[in-house]
RNA sequence: GCGCCCAUAGCUCAGCUGGAUAGAGCACCAGGCUUCGAACCUGGGUGUCGGGAGUUCGAAUCUCUCUGGGCGUGCCA
């Protein structure tokens, strides 16, 4: 049940019926208490497209204006219609919502949506750079999921490529003298350095570099078996980072670049027969209006090189006609950073020209801006390597260890170990999802990690008060029978806000943007330590003592499946 | 050169199809624990919304322009 959509469905209707059909309402949640709960906004534009006085439209339309759930209908300042719910209905819903599963949210009818996200290059180890499309992308899927919707988890890993030249090379010469190779494995990131080093450094090496990215092309198959032995290796290096930061992709949702290959010579040849091929310096280019390069020159999407080589192109097309044509899919969200927006807009545009998308289908990117330190420089070691995302996250769960152990000394130590997991983990991923820009942005471990403000630790503790209620009363919060009854101003906040949850998880699936269901829970986690404060629980008698029980019940439960659509644990203490 | 994105409080950031007096957190100051967890709460002020012009009853939001920055711009991904 949405408020916010009911009032704009009744006001949409008593609009038309006044007149101006085609003027939407335009509600939103009043941002002052003196305006109401609601506000309709749209009045005054409609008034303007019927030649009506505004104050006078508004006063038509709140004399006809059938709204139960309110108490007071205002027309105020040039035209707003001002809704003041009433107490009791919001007592009424609340005491329904805390018996419904999905506190409030009604799937309706359900699509299937494929999204693009993590897809990390397994030539290296995953680097901080990859921290935001996983976490956004998971907190997407989840959120769909949720909704009712069907979820393909695409993580388009880079498993192919010149680069792997080099380190297939590599791998051969450790074998060849001895060495243990899965040591060597086992650290991705030097063992990517000493192949690259060697390739500048000696030319022997270089030439076998090269001679092994044409047998991997070829499909030597000694080649394919050390290919094999590394991506195995690779890829188990990806799961453990996401078990770690709790992210739901798995082995099956790997479709990773090669998988493609058998795919890249077709496209090519339907772009062709198409006519949108065209061969510029050895290159066969698509070639579409819109896309301006260098002195105003046409910009070519490269899909074949003049070496007979793929680059990214290719296979991205390949993937958009395998999840529109085979997968079917009416929607496909790209998590990936915003510096590739123009090679996406191209890839889009090259796929509506071949016909692999049609009108209905809609595939986007979903673009975010790249990590820098608190100096605006990006965010690399001193020898100006990646930052391996494995550090980043055994950072953050030490620094949570710290802080834990001097908060609450008591814990045995596996509890400590437990709890600064999730608080570090999550404190990591809600600094990403609490951000909505797609310029570049600053990673600061004082601001993500003090624990202060907003950040995962205060959402997490907020829960483990409640959850401290229960515990210490002894109290199985799904035997409460009582109805909830709202009187203190706290109160009535505390409840309202819970009856927008489902504003705010519908909010979210317009762009995608997580942060503002982080902003909610934000705001219902402080509205909810005001109301703490102020109204004693356990220590009320009779009704008014079960009431605020449920309402803490209600609160703990849309927190915790808040920060589960956000990919975030809880803790019952901390 | 051209294209895309961005500029909001000292710092980090919100600001939802244009709405009422632009908001949080951090930091700073003053209060609040014999009562459910003080990782908390209550109060205190801070703005030429980068500059200018335009559209509008109404602009941080839309348009144009200027300044400053980031990124991209034919064979890496």
């Amino acid at each position: 049940m949405n408020i916010k959509q009911q009032l704009e469905s009744t006001i949409d209707s008593a609009l038309s019926a006044a007149g101006a059909s085609n003027c939407p309402a335009i509600v939103k949640q009043s941002q002052k208490a003196a305006f109401g709960h609601y506000q309709a906004n749209g009045v005054m534009d409609a008034a303007k497209q019927i030649g009506m006085n505004p104050r006078e439209l508004a006063g038509t339309l709140v004399e006809s204006l059938n709204l139960p759930q309110a108490e007071k209908v205002e027309v105020a300042g040039p035209g707003f219609i001002n809704i003041h719910l009433d107490n009791s209905y919001i007592s009424n819903e609340l005491t329904k919502l805390r018996k419904d599963e999905l506190l409030g949210v009604v799937r309706e009818k359900s699509n299937t949506t494929v999204i693009d996200y993590s897809a990390p290059n397994l030539a290296k180890e995953m680097h901080i750079g990859h921290l935001r499309s996983t976490t956004i992308g998971d907190a997407a899927a989840r959120i769909l999921e949720f909704l009712g919707h069907t979820v393909i988890r695409a993580n388009h890993m880079g498993d192919w490529g010149a680069q792997f030249g080099s380190l297939l090379a590599y791998m051969d010469l450790i074998g060849q003298e001895g060495q243990e190779l899965s040591t060597e494995l086992s650290d991705l990131e030097v063992f990517y350095r000493k192949a690259s080093a060697l390739r500048e450094s000696d030319e022997v090496f270089a030439k076998q570099s090269r001679e092994y990215v044409v047998r991997l092309q070829n499909g030597d198959p000694q080649c394919l078996e050390l290919w094999q032995q590394f991506i195995e290796e690779s890829v188990s290096h990806c799961q453990t980072v996401y078990d770690r930061l709790n992210i739901t992709l798995t082995r099956a949702d790997i479709k990773a670049e090669s998988s493609y290959n058998d795919d890249l010579i077709p496209v090519v040849n339907e772009l062709d027969r198409l006519g949108l091929i065209e061969v510029s310096d050895g290159a066969k280019c698509v070639f579409l209006d819109g896309f301006k390069g260098k002195d105003d020159k046409p910009l070519p999407a490269i899909v074949q090189k003049s070496d007979g080589g793929f680059p990214y192109m290719a296979t991205d097309l390949a993937a958009v006609r395998f999840r529109a044509q085979n997968l079917k899919v009416g929607e496909a969200l790209y998590f990936i950073d915003a510096r590739q927006t123009l090679h996406l807009r191209q890839l889009f545009a090259i796929s509506r020209e071949a016909k692999y998308l049609d009108e209905s289908q809609s595939f986007r990117h979903l673009p975010f801006g790249v990590i820098l330190k608190e100096d605006g420089k990006p965010f690399k070691t001193r020898d100006g390597a990646d930052v391996k995302l494995a550090d980043v996250i055994e950072e953050a769960i030490n620094r949570a260890y710290e802080l834990v152990s001097v908060k609450n000394p008591g814990l045995a130590d596996d509890v400590k170990s437990r709890i600064s997991q999730v608080i570090g983990v999550g404190a990591l991923k809600y600094a990403e999802l609490t951000k909505n820009r797609t310029t570049d942005y600053i990673f600061n471990w004082d601001t993500m990690l003090s624990f202060d403000g907003n950040t995962a630790p205060y959402l997490l503790y907020a829960y483990t008060r409640i959850r401290s209620i229960f515990r210490r009363s002894n109290i199985d919060p799904s035997t409460l029978e009582s109805s909830i009854t709202l009187k203190e101003p706290t109160e009535l906040q505390l409840g309202l806000k819970l009856l927008q949850f489902v504003e705010a998880i519908d909010a979210v699936t317009e762009d995608y943007q997580a942060n503002i269901l982080c902003n909610y829970l934000f705001e219902l986690a402080g509205i909810f330590m005001s109301f703490y404060e102020s109204c004693p629980i356990l220590n009320a008698e009779g009704p008014v003592r079960e009431s605020r029980l449920l309402i803490a019940d209600t609160t703990a439960r849309v927190l915790k499946q808040g920060l589960d659509l956000l990919g975030i644990e809880t803790v019952e203490q901390m």
